[in-house]
DNA sequence: TAGTTAGCTGAAAACGATTTACATGTTAAT
DNA sequence: ATTAACATGTAAATCGTTTTCAGCTAACTA
């Protein structure tokens, strides 16, 4: 690798090494002629400037570390490929950290703003990666920080979501106007607040709709298809069976709709499928799950924007930032059955 | 933020910033008792070393930049997803480098590693982003790099992935055995070396069967639901209709499957279709999609290993090294129609 | 003409670690 | 007692930039 630095070019070009750093980053400082007789050297000689002697001096990484538990998830890829976008262009890189939901490993790629390997920090998960004193105020002791769809139950962070409880409710106002009345939900694990604002959502159309909240409807699953599957075989053991099943995700929607094909039941005519996300392939299941949109460009956008403005050092008015859900209505769901 | 620097360290613990230093990467040349002593300080003022600053002396950054078209593919979010494990226990951190399949940004993020900011490259994708000497043996004119699953036309490059001609001509062998005659393949853009080896692996099998080849049964899509879409509807306004379709991803297959079923066809009784790439969702589509099984994890735990091999500077031989795949038949493919 | 001023440029001091070469102190061997 | 060997610690150079401060020149003002 050419190892042509500063000093080469400033020699070269019979000048200042402070001459050539001021052509790369503040050309309007040097003099026109001077200018292009550096630029020519540094052409010639392909020289780049060693970005860790940079960031030494002006303490910046011009990193951005994404702590995600999963990268394969559709949700966060697609965040997360909206949030590579606005930082390059803004000329950050982005460091991946996939923590597959351990803490330590959340922590770890924490301790990269730490160490100054980044600059601020974009948060998928829920929990507070750096030891904090709670007597003190948050802000100062923490780096730039945005939280990207999840609910960190703490309105001093700046956090760009979907409002779970609405969208949720809106989910179900839907299937109680198809004349649902014993509609179950299967939600995410009950340690993540995003599960349980849809949960909330759920209660509240339940209870706006004056149908009975029965608790054997509610059964927590785990995100995953095959929790989806275990899930609706409770659910159809029940004695008095749900006509609705309203998944916090589509791939146990996507569960659930096996289970029910497998058993024989139809979809929508005898049980109507709902999930959430509104991921890719929720539109090729058969038949095409209705859900609820998430705008996953639109948020990984405002993150990063949130997130560069604080990059800059501005001020950004802390709490949560609600982008707008959209009820995609597919063929899943459909009129409760008469009987 | 804390700013404690290893001169705090040292002067607290009234040793030189070498034994502090000393104490973090080679404590077996440091006595017990200091080593204790300055251990105890360091937790106490919870100090990080500065990363930039170690990196600037090292000349190693500890970062690997991956280069990959686009990150909401679940492929290559799988093998990421492997990659970025494998990193992290060897210490490296992953710089995202999502590029749209875009040629500017490819070199954009290959500069990372001239600019000191990376040590090495997993490239997804088949273009060399480096400027090199076309005279000159490659090795020594670019850094430390693993191709992951696609193919650079090129030796002299450590590449891993799945056997693209073997595995097409598997499943076409298979399609051959249904009694199929038509078999119509649609492909990924003619510029990407994979797609033209599964074109290769599928004449292969079709003149070992002794099948003419016709090359309206030929068709170019673009990888996406879409195309698959498209591309089957010119291949049913065919005089004489194939009755098995080859689609090179999995999601031209959910598209071709999506629009037989729009006709009225039946699959597989119509038409059979065989994806390729095996994703997630391949299994919940409806009939479950045949396909070719793609390692993953495996092939990102392969590249990183050799990646890492090369960072240690030991000599990896160049060349492609291919991981097993697997014929997964599902319910989207059977007997040839009789007529 | 002398005194300002504006516009460029250069010298040198950071930034925060690592590492080489050397100094000191201690013990063991002669 | 002298020396050698070893264990431990220190001082200082180094990595490649940026940036402050000061100096120089040339042009402008009074």
């Amino acid at each position: 690798m050419a190892t042509v630095g500063i000093k080469d070019i400033a020699t070269l070009a019979k000048v200042s090494p402070a001459t050539v750093s001021r052509v790369l980053s503040s050309p309007e400082l040097v003099s026109k002629k001077t200018l292009n007789k550096v630029k020519k050297i540094i052409d010639e000689m392909g020289y780049r400037p060693n970005r860790i002697g940079a960031s030494l001096r002006t303490r910046k990484s011009g990193n951005i570390v994404a702590i995600i538990p999963d990268i394969t998830n559709p949700v966060n890829a697609g965040i997360i490929r909206a949030i590579e976008q606005g930082a390059q262009s803004a000329g950050y890189s982005i460091l991946l950290g996939d923590t597959q939901g351990l803490v330590e490993r959340e922590r770890h790629y924490a301790d990269l703003v730490t160490s100054g390997q980044a600059d601020g920090v974009l948060l998928f998960c829920s929990r507070m990666p750096f030891r904090i004193d709670p007597t003190l105020p948050l802000s100062g002791q923490i780096p730039p920080m945005v939280n990207a769809n999840e609910n960190m139950g703490n309105d001093e962070i700046v956090q760009v979501a979907v409002d779970n409880v609405a969208a949720a409710k809106a989910a179900v106002d839907y299937l109680v106007a198809q004349g649902h009345k014993r509609i179950a939900a299967i939600t995410g694990p009950d340690d993540i607040p995003s599960s349980n604002e849809r949960l909330q959502g759920y209660f509240a159309a339940l209870e706006e709709a004056g149908l009975v909240l029965d608790p054997d409807l509610q059964i927590a699953g785990t995100y995953t298809v095959d929790s989806g599957v275990n899930c609706a075989e409770k659910l159809l053991l029940l004695r008095k069976r749900p006509t609705a099943i309203f998944c916090f995700n589509d791939e146990m929607a996507i569960g659930v709709m096996k289970l029910l094909k497998k058993q024989g039941f139809l979809i929508p005519e005898d049980v109507s499928v709902m999930g959430f996300d509104d991921i890719h392939y929720a539109e090729y299941v058969t038949p095409a799950l209705s859900t609820v949109h998430q705008p996953l460009k639109e948020i990984g956008t405002a993150c990063i924007n949130l997130l560069l403005e604080q990059l800059r050092g501005n001020h950004v008015p802390p709490g949560r930032q609600f982008l707008p859900f959209e009820l995609k209505l597919r063929a899943s769901t459909g009129p409760a059955p008469h009987f």
